[in-house]
DNA sequence: TGAGAGTCAATAAT
DNA sequence: ATTATTGACTCTCA
């Protein structure tokens, strides 16, 4: 074995820079598809890859996913935001040129990133893109282009509006004369966006607590009390709870990443104890999980984690018949008086009511997390993936310090890495996959098809990179 | 049919 | 001018 292969911290460099070089053909062949696991309707004709892309990898987008490893979001938010703002570099102009996306989906994104495990095929592409992104040397420079690029249109445009001159307004459709236009032609042809009042909000949200998912007629009953749409009202749950479990997500990565001091660790450990048969699941005791700090966030405790407070004061009286309670002071439709909300606050916050009584062993109000169905569980698996900087951190880069300009770009790979960096990121990669098989062999059948998938690809990068460069991976 | 994941896009806040 | 919030969509999946 050439070089001493040391520790795997350092080592583990990316898979995305691998992939990033100008790696020239990693074209399996030209063969048609070769046997074996074949990807169900996935792959290849998706068109989505009209980003940039850093360049000219041979692999799309997607096939970067699903190749790797388990990369620290939260971190590589961090980072970002910290580019970004070092360079005054909007969101906007990042979200759109970058990742394809909004500069409102942009702003979450940095705001509240979701634990790699936690995210399907589709959530983890912006979180390659922007690690990719890390990794492009130029990648400050090349916003700035875009920047000014835009600011030469706009200028432009303004121009020409300004000193006359028909050019480039297309025909009809636009907004020709806009300028003076009043905010208000437009008929209501827009529909003018549901906006919840603050009473509203509380009334769903004592709603959710006592009924994180309510029947087709609690709804029902919801939306005609508080006088809103059945959709709204369904649309609210949904995104409610989604929110809510995003919110619990980032508390587990933050106190992930700062109590356990050394290792990547990584959200996951706890409640995995499904045990056999699942069904049972009637629940863990409580968990008395004390969070070691005392408390969790403590300047927000807002909305969200307000509502997903998990005080475990003791007896809570019984819920009543869903609804009705929650519905107490909510007086919508036109205002609302300042009393009703008062009264409704105080009583309504403060205090998780738990559901005792209540048939069917739905999940407690307040921390609805962990046994939640579906793919919460995925993720456990990640373990042995170890190191949480796996493609992300490694390299230098000093937060906020000095002052100075442009050299904030954290580039990893300005120096011709080594090939052992190529063999431990696809160790790892291996690695990833070998324990999201292993672990939990139930519900397996999907995962082995992936695991498969993966280390079926793993075997054509391998092939095709052990043409440029000798190295024995070990699998 | 309904849940969750991702996003969009209007509009609130800074 | 940016960034943050959030109701509504679009897709999958089961």
């Amino acid at each position: 074995a050439p070089e001493s292969p040391m520790s795997s911290s350092e080592s583990v460099k990316s898979l995305t820079e691998l992939v990033q070089q100008p790696c020239p053909a990693i074209e399996t062949s030209k063969d048609g598809k070769s046997q074996e696991s074949s990807e169900p309707p996935a792959s290849e004709s998706q068109s989505t890859t009209p980003l940039p892309l850093s360049g000219h990898s041979a692999l799309s987008i997607q096939e970067l996913v699903a190749m790797s490893p388990e990369l620290d979001t939260y971190g590589i938010t961090k980072r970002v935001k910290e580019v970004l703002t070092d360079n005054n570099l909007g969101q906007r102009l990042f979200g759109e040129t970058i990742l394809g996306l909004t500069q409102g989906s942009v702003s979450d994104l940095l705001a509240r990133p979701k634990p790699w495990h936690k995210l399907s095929l589709k959530g983890r592409e912006p979180f390659v893109r922007m690690q990719l992104w890390l990794n492009d040397p130029n990648n400050v420079e090349k916003l700035m282009d875009m920047k000014r690029m835009e600011k030469k249109a706009y200028m432009k445009r303004r121009h020409s509006s300004v000193s006359d001159s028909q050019s480039c307004e297309s025909s009809s459709a636009g907004i020709d004369y806009s300028q003076g236009a009043s905010p208000q032609p437009q008929h209501q042809l827009k529909k003018p966006r549901v906006v919840l009042a603050p009473e509203e909000k509380e009334a769903l949200k004592r709603a959710y607590q006592q009924k994180p998912y309510p029947s087709p007629k609690t709804i029902e009953e919801l939306a005609t009390q508080l006088n809103l749409k059945t959709s709204t009202v369904i649309n609210w749950f949904h995104n409610y709870r989604s929110r809510i479990r995003r919110e619990l997500f980032i508390e587990e990565i933050q106190a992930g990443s700062q109590s356990q001091g050394g290792s990547s660790d990584s959200p996951s450990a706890r409640s995995s104890r499904a045990a056999h048969s699942s069904e049972g699941d009637s629940c863990d005791g409580v968990d008395a999980e004390g969070p070691p700090d005392g408390k969790a966030s403590g300047p927000e405790a807002d909305e969200l984690s307000g509502a997903a407070a998990k005080s475990q004061g003791g007896p809570a009286e019984p819920a009543l018949e869903a609804g009705e309670e929650a519905l107490r002071g909510a007086r919508p439709s036109e205002r609302a008086e300042p009393e009703s909300l008062e009264d409704t606050d105080d009583e309504g916050r403060l205090r998780a009511p738990r559901q005792s009584s209540p048939p069917a062993p739905q999940q407690r109000p307040g921390d609805a997390l962990e046994t939640l169905p579906n793919s919460a569980t995925e993720g456990d698996a990640s373990t042995s993936a170890a190191s949480t900087s796996v493609l992300t951190g490694e390299s230098s880069y000093k937060s906020k310090e000095s002052s100075e300009r442009i050299s904030s770009v954290p580039s990893t790979s300005s120096t011709p890495a080594a090939g052992s960096q190529k063999a431990n990121s696809l160790q790892s990669l291996f690695g990833f996959s070998e324990a999201a098989s292993s672990r939990n062999t139930r519900d397996s059948s999907l995962r082995k098809k992936k695991a498969a998938n993966l280390n079926n690809i793993i075997h054509r990068l391998e092939k095709a990179a052990s043409r440029e460069e000798a190295v024995e991976w070990e699998f």
